[in-house]
DNA sequence: CCATTAAGTCAACAGGTGTTGATTTAGTTC
DNA sequence: GAACTAAATCAACACCTGTTGACTTAATGG
C-alpha cells in the first residue's frame, strides 16, 4: 500500500502539492487494478480524502490525470539505463519475477497500467503514443540492426503477453515455491531470448 | 461489417431469434473493439436498430449479454478440433497471422474480445472461467506430461501478447508485404516453439 | 489585526448508465 | 374475423458520470 491512499494521519494541513500527490497515488493504484472506463473519479477521490471537484480542478480532467499518472510514473522508463542487447533477456525476465525490489515493480506497475486501459478509447490514444515513444524506440535502439524494429516488437508482445497471464488474467504461474519462481524466470529469459533471436 | 449490425434491409419482421441474433452480432462487433465498460448498452441497440429495452429482456442485461457473446463465439474452442503438441507451434501461428480464413479469425476475434474486457471487474470474472476452462484446460491436455500446465501458460502468454500488441496496441508488423508476412508467420511459430520447449 | 490570496468545500449541473413496467402492435390460431 | 399471444415500443426510473461555479475557510503578507 502507497502512502497517501488512506485518509490523511492527522489534522489535514493544506498542502497543494501533497494533496496533489495524493490524488495521483490514489489514482495510480486504481488504474493499476481496473480499466480507465471503470474507474471513477470519485472513487479516486475516496482514496485520496479528498473532494472530487479537486481532481478536475488540478489535473484538467480524468484524461489528464491519467496522462499525469503514466508520466509521472514513466521515470527512468523501461529501458534508460545503459543495457546491451545481451543483457535484455536476463533483465526482462528480473523485472518480471521480481517484486521485492521497489524500483522494479514500480516500473512493471506502469506497464500493468498500459496493459489495462489500453482499450478504453480516450486512454488508449495516450498509451500508444507511450509505448511508441518510450518503450519500442528505446528498445529498437538499443538493438539496433536492421530487423531491430521487428524484434523489438517480438520482445514487446512476450513482456505483454506475461504480464497480461499475471496480472490480469491472474494466472500467476509464481505463486509456488521459490523454486518454482526460479524455474520461471529461467523459462521467461529463455522466451525473451527466442523472441530476439529466432 | 456483419450482417446484421447495419439497419435491417427492408420491412422490419417480427422474429424473436433474429433480433436476437442481431443484437448479438452488433454486441460482439463493439466488444470486439473496446472494452466493456466503455461500450453502452444503446450503442449496440443502435448498431442492431433495436431497442434498447429488448437486450435486457433478451439476455437479462448486459453482463448476460456479453457472457452470451463469449459462450456462442467458443464453438468449436480454441484447441477443441484433434491437435498433437507437435502441431500445435504451426497452427497457432497460423491463426494470428492468417485473416483470410473466416473460421480462424472468427476463433481469434473472441481472443481479442477477451482481452479487451478483461480488466472491468464484471466481465473479468467471466472471462477468468472461460480462459481456465476452455483454453488452459484442453491445451494442457493436449501438452499432457508433468509440465503441462507451466507449459500451456506460456505458450498462452505468447499467444495473448502478439494478441495485445496487434490489434489493441495497434502495433503490427503484418501491415507490409505478403513477404513480410511470412517472415512473421516463421517468427511467431518459433516463439510458439520456444515457448513449448524452453 | 486586517486584507489578500490560495486551498478546500459544497451543491448542482447536464448528460449518460442499465433496467423495468405499462402499452401498443403484429402475427397466429381457433 | 375475433381472441389470444408474443414481439416490439415508449417513457420513465434511480443512479452514476465528469465537470463547473459560487462559496467558505485557512494561511500569509503588510
Amino acid at each position: 500500500m502507497s502512502r497517501t491512499t488512506i485518509v490523511p494521519p492527522g489534522i489535514k494541513k493544506r498542502d497543494a502539492i501533497a494533496t496533489r500527490a495524493s490524488i495521483l497515488s490514489a489514482a495510480r493504484d486504481r488504474f493499476l487494478r481496473e480499466s480507465y472506463a471503470s474507474v471513477g473519479l470519485r472513487d479516486i477521490a475516496g482514496d485520496a480524502g479528498v473532494d472530487v471537484a479537486l481532481i478536475s480542478r488540478y489535473f484538467g480532467g480524468k484524461e489528464g490525470l491519467f496522462r499525469d499518472v503514466l508520466l509521472h510514473g514513466k521515470e527512468g522508463g523501461l529501458f534508460r539505463q545503459p543495457l546491451s542487447a545481451t543483457e535484455i533477456p536476463a533483465y526482462l525476465a528480473q523485472l518480471v519475477v521480481d517484486d521485492a525490489d521497489e524500483n522494479r515493480q514500480h516500473r512493471m506497475e506502469m506497464f500493468i497500467v498500459m496493459l489495462r486501459s489500453a482499450s478504453s478509447p480516450q486512454a488508449g490514444e495516450i498509451i500508444r503514443d507511450l509505448v511508441h515513444h518510450d518503450i519500442l524506440g528505446p528498445l529498437a535502439e538499443i538493438l539496433g540492426d536492421e530487423n531491430a524494429e521487428l524484434r523489438a516488437n517480438m520482445l514487446l508482445a512476450v513482456l505483454m503477453g506475461i504480464g497480461v497471464l499475471r496480472t490480469i488474467m491472474k494466472i500467476d504461474a509464481l505463486d509456488g515455491s521459490p523454486r518454482q519462481r526460479a524455474e520461471c524466470e529461467y523459462r521467461f529469459r529463455c522466451l525473451f531470448e527466442a523472441a530476439l533471436t529466432c
